[in-house]
DNA sequence: ATCCATTTTGCAACCGGTTGCAAAATCAAG
DNA sequence: CTTGATTTTGCAACCGGTTGCAAAATGGAT
């Protein structure tokens, strides 16, 4: 079907060395031959088979995509930037779902199959074990959205949950309210996980603030939603710092049915800064997660191990900051 | 690195056919030997490279993903329905993000150097010629959410969108209302157009009801919400119909502010049914679009031409139909 | 044990490229 | 016009698999 090679070679009277050449730069080609050969190439609408050439050079620059969020709003803008970066660089993002079903041994197995040059798992919910995996496995990997650790066995680029946590509870109590609740999303998430310990822990510094906890059982808006319906059927807190935006902006819905007035009644303090968190009708305080960055951040990393893929693993952090908007009440 | 079919061959003293054929299925092997071989590879970690066998069998089992609508929250349900899809019949996604800078014939040739087995072109606003290019280089290609045609040169899999700019129209007549306005997305989309015609076109039977229109940016909440706060400003109209929900959503969020009532002074329809607008705080009335449906047949119909490249092109066009929620006055 | 049909196995060529090495060509200097 | 250094080119082997073909092994019937 294709062009081969060899026809062009044919075509042009050469060697199939001097065509293969000729599209491989830095490799050494007279001037005359490389017009003769792209000449033929023209004319025939040859372009190199990427995967061929894979089996000789050991690199198929195609990059693994790893991710289960595929129902958070956040991750379209994550998927945008992901395959932008990659394919500027020259680079072929492979995605991989990773569904309940599937199971982590299979995706590392699927993406050694097809010989990628490294992975990128863009999780907020996978343990660092998953990661890991692709490490053992010999496959560079970037843990990004991952969970921070003093000792990293991966490549993590994220922010610190547990300090957003705590950044959290301070900001609540600073704008005076007494009874506070963590509204996390799933239990099993790494990221709830840290964000809950970090509020939890600012707060037992501030005992005259009553401090409450519960979890969605999702990154969802109906799970925040629903979360916070039956919050409000037994002893509703007074401002509530939810683990994602997507989650505030559920919780907001279930306040606005309930007649109670946001922030004057109850303030609510998100994670994220979504697109959908400026939006007027939401207006959400939020703290900012600077998902650019940690994007760009994940694939200068990523580029990085190609050529050194024994790195020694790293963890980059960057810093989160509140939004000011109008779902908490002013610091007195 | 990794260990190959050779390796496996020598530990299990036998040909490398032979272990290609254990890993081939359909191929003749003795139970006897395919034990035998399993047991090596088992040992030595071996997995077969799917890359350097498609060299010879001429099947990657890619599936070029190219879309360029990162931006509407609804792809991203698109991207999970496809990447399921596609994987749980074996074939892996390769996702390419068509920027503005990037021109067709790039991504025809990257996909084509990719030696991908098929393509899915997922958009709604990209013309026909440009899934047509894929089809003109010889690789099997399906558009979804694409413009339909009776004479299609592309397999087509969507909605017909001159109908629901038709049902549209006819739902805000019906409705009673006077003063309605096509509020489309980009104008240069054949979505946007194939809905403005369809609108028109219906109206055109109505003279007594004044009929305008205009465009937004883009299919986005910001644009939408521009675009009427625009309006608001000269003649508004008192009904709506928005190319797309996310729009329809700006839509309503500039309407709050200039403190109108929905939908007893004004009406609006969008035409999606994302997620979203079964919020209780949007509560939107629109065109419900069967992305499941969509995506479902959009894989089957890939999957068939896998086997018979030269298929005769098809449309399939999946019906649409009105939601009934809280943004449109009831039937008198 | 012999013969023939059937299955299993290995050989070797091939898929579309790359690359080390040595031969051929080019170039500048003598 | 030599000579030697330097660049360009082609040969042939290789990357990790697959597959047509013929030889070897197996099995059943006589």
């Amino acid at each position: 079907m294709a062009v081969t090679l060899k026809e062009v070679a044919e075509k042009a009277g050469v060697s199939r060395s001097a065509v293969s050449r000729t599209f491989t730069d830095g490799a050494s080609v007279s001037e005359k031959m490389r017009r003769k050969v792209e000449k033929a190439a023209q004319e025939l609408g040859y372009s190199p088979n990427a995967l061929a050439s894979s089996l000789t050079t050991g690199r198929t620059k195609l990059i693994g995509l790893v991710s289960n969020n595929f129902h958070n709003p956040i991750f379209l803008q994550v998927f945008d930037l992901f395959t932008r970066g990659l394919q500027d660089r020259g680079l072929r993002p492979l995605l991989v779902n990773l569904t309940d079903e599937t199971d982590p041994a299979t995706s590392v197995r699927m993406l050694r199959q097809y010989s990628v040059d490294g992975v990128v798992v863009a999780s907020s919910t996978l343990p660092p074990g998953f990661a890991k995996a692709f490490r053992d496995a010999g496959v560079p990997v970037v843990h990004s959205f991952g969970r921070y650790s003093a000792a990293p066995q991966v490549h993590v680029v994220g922010i610190d949950n547990v300090e957003c946590g705590r950044m959290a509870a301070r900001t609540l109590v600073e704008r005076g309210y007494k009874k506070v609740a963590f509204l996390g999303g799933p239990e099993s998430a790494t990221s709830t996980q840290d964000r809950y310990t970090g509020f939890m822990s600012e707060m037992a510094a501030h005992p005259d603030v009553k401090t409450t906890y519960s979890f969605a059982k999702a990154y969802s808006f109906e799970a925040g939603r629903q979360e916070m319906l039956r919050l409000l059927k037994s002893a509703p807190a007074d401002a509530y710092f939810c683990g994602d935006d997507v989650l505030s902006i559920g919780v907001l819905s279930a306040l606005q049915d309930s007649g109670l007035q946001v922030p004057e009644d109850v303030g609510v303090i998100g994670l994220n800064d979504m697109e959908m968190a400026r939006w007027e009708s939401i207006d959400l305080t939020t703290i900012h997660q600077p998902i650019r960055q940690i994007i760009t951040s994940t694939i200068e990393l990523m580029v990085a191990m190609l050529d050194e893929p024994d790195r020694y693993p790293e963890a980059r952090i960057f810093p989160c900051s509140v939004v000011e908007r109008g779902t908490l009440r002013p610091a007195p």
